[in-house]
DNA sequence: TCGGTCAATTTTGGATCCAGTAAGAGGAGA
DNA sequence: TCTCCTCTTACTGGATCCAAAATTGACCGA
């Protein structure tokens, strides 16, 4: 297996990290020469590079201008949210009857770490501490493997990337860590979690789906709260910065 | 409103269509040279514009090499469809309570339209005709007016793009003109046209959201006929050509 | 005849160079 | 002081040039 890749992938995909985890905030401006400086390389596969993301949907060319990382309206946030409901639930749905034990105890694995950071992150929340960032991550990052188990089974590779895509457009995590009121949330996905889990156990896919569905619909309130911080947060720097 | 845009964007979106249209077949590899002949500019541009083909999906990179239409697999198939059904049944549901008596009077002549055009095509297989393909052509273009009517009233840009982009996984209509015995679909395409007009007409969300769903799943044997013909006439040509 | 090695050719990936456009600074006139 | 105009500057889009990788094909030996 030859690890062979171009300048411009690798640089597309330092690039797509850092705008999805947040550290490119929406609004930024890339300038291609700071780019090539950066990456130590010359402006073109920097040029191809920023054509991939903006094909991706995370950037927007404006001809003789520049590239600007694309801030995400209201609107397209909760259709992202609408998105992922459908086609987590198409992947749920078609994960059930395909689960081996193998994959059920990976899940319960996944779900007993998810269950004690969820407990942690709830302590702190009520100690009045500040929140700690690298639990934080740890804690998204097991929510999401808890949904990587399924797409796994389910093995459809178009819905995992529009899905994944759409996933992508909470903007990191900055906006989760905002407001403490989110702390109820966390025993509800773990709720959620468990649900879903033992409807899969129990063979039922129509059930499983619903719950799926159910779970991402009901980051409903969520939305809100990340869209306050968004709204606090949005202002946009002209072209001449 | 100026019209500016890049040589790159109006390559990738020509490029765009012909893959889409089956004009360039899957499997055919592209030579920046000669891409860049036919366009009359230089390499550079050609090559942003394959980097987007590639993040959209249509074409695929091998460093090194060149980049080769993606040709598409039977379960890549199938899974374009489910995506599809899930979508556009979210599409169904949320424009249902927003439609005017304008929209569904537009519904209604398209679905005038394409219930003559299949009426024609129906009457063209009998006869033993040979298929008329601008005829064709005429009815995928209203069975697509008809779904673009309620992707516009639902107003879900995101989902919108993303149906469509599955939507083009058809690869053009030579598969479709294949086989005769498609013939039935065209008429359960227009009485589920008519009975998805007919839900929403009585505004209710769901069974629209139910019938839509079903309206692409349905496609299912269709999808099958398809894979015959894809597969009697899939093989690749190989790099040195 | 078949398989393997090595040079020639083709083609890509990347760097550099040039032209055109947009933003901004500064000056003239009202 | 405000507005308009011009000139400068910065940056993008595209063209050309160069190096590296891959394919082709000839040559050689078994």
């Amino acid at each position: 297996m030859s690890t062979v890749s171009t300048k411009a992938d690798d640089i597309a995909g330092i690039l797509e990290d850092e705008i999805v985890s947040g550290a490119i905030p929406p609004g930024a401006v890339l300038r291609q020469e700071t780019l090539s400086e950066r990456f130590e390389v010359s402006r073109t596969p920097v040029r191809e590079a920023l054509r991939r993301l903006a094909a991706l949907g995370l950037v927007s060319f404006e001809p003789n201008r520049g590239v600007r990382v694309r801030s995400i309206s209201a609107d397209e946030l909760r259709e992202a949210f609408l998105v992922r409901a459908e086609l987590e639930a198409l992947a749920t749905e078609v994960a059930t009857p395909k689960m081996t034990p193998d994959d059920l105890a990976e899940m319960d694995r996944i779900e007993r770490r998810f269950g004690e950071l969820t407990l942690e992150l709830r302590d702190q929340a009520r100690s009045g501490a500040p929140r700690d960032a690298a639990l934080f991550v740890e804690w998204m990052q097991a929510n999401y493997a808890f949904h990587d188990v399924i797409y796994r089974v389910a093995d459809l590779p178009l819905v995992e990337r529009i899905a994944k895509g759409a996933r992508r457009t909470f903007i990191g995590d900055r906006a989760w860590r905002a407001r403490a009121e989110l702390d109820e949330l966390y025993a509800k996905n773990d709720l959620q979690h468990r649900a879903i889990r033992e409807a899969i156990s129990a063979g039922s896919a129509q059930a499983a789906r619903t719950l799926a569905r159910e779970h991402v619909l009901s980051s409903n309130r969520l939305i809100e709260v990340v869209l306050e911080t968004l709204g606090a947060a949005g202002r946009e720097p002209g072209w001449g910065q």
